[in-house]
DNA sequence: GGTTGACCTCAAGTTGACTTGAAGTGGCAG
DNA sequence: CTGCCACTTCAAGTCAACTTGAGGTCAACC
């Protein structure tokens, strides 16, 4: 099985040493060994960040996220619990392509102020709508 | 106009009073007026408000929005700016569909061990590439 | 064999986004 | 007029997620 020294795996992730480091200090990835000093990381760490990384920016904390894989870095959770952040994120799915219809309308739109504009005030609507709901 | 307490405002929103102040007090939304000492809120900052909240969640700093925005709370910033920002959307909202996909995926696949389900290896694939490929 | 350079540890510092606490103010109900 | 209570200010505290720095190790190239 070959095995990544951090610098490696650093350039496959994107992140920072210190970031894996980090990451490895709070439980969320695991090197498998030592090569004098040097942490040695298993290959499947890099879909574990891949996944970390998209748990991120659908704004999970890294605790979240620890809570949701398992060592193998396979989600580990009930299947309702699955669902459940599946419906969440179809939700946040929703309300970002309303931000960005109303970043493209803006952009398009010829009206010189958009507060006046129907399609612009249809698409806040929905935005206040759906940020007040939110906790 | 209609002029909103601060109490009424952090109803409307979802968002306490001290983060309400603290918007202020970084620029991000403005009172119009005081009555006594209490801050008076125009109606517009519920959407201003709401605009916000889809900024966070689309991952934009407090900043970076406030850069968005102008005091009026209609978005200003030029033409090939917001298209860009609506790509980046674009992008997120690719790679929150995957994550959704494969939650969903491992949730119903009946395989013992997900790592060698071709579907989930191809979700993954999928994944590293767009994970590393971000900044 | 010496010096580089990528790694190591551990503690402390940083940033963003708020929250909390203490001490005070002011409008309105009774 | 007396309380009450939601507001006010300002400074300090908190939390997550890292980053930085000092000082040390080690394998490898010259």
């Amino acid at each position: 099985m070959k095995l990544l020294d951090i610098g490696i795996l650093s350039e496959l992730s994107g992140a920072p040493p210190s970031t894996l480091r980090y990451y490895e200090e709070i439980g969320l990835i695991q090197s498998v060994a030592r090569n004098g000093l040097r942490r040695q990381f298993d290959t499947l760490v890099v879909t574990q960040l891949a996944l970390i990384s998209m748990g991120k920016m659908a704004g999970f904390s890294l605790a979240d996220i620890k809570g949701m894989f398992a060592k193998d870095g396979t989600p580990q959770l009930p299947r309702a619990e699955l669902h459940l952040r599946a419906d969440a994120l179809d939700e946040q799915i929703r309300d970002l392509t309303r931000l960005r219809d109303a970043l493209r309308h803006v952009a398009d739109c010829p009206a010189e102020t958009h507060m006046e504009c129907p399609k612009f005030k249809r698409l806040m609507e929905f935005a206040s709508r759906s940020a007040g709901a939110r906790k």
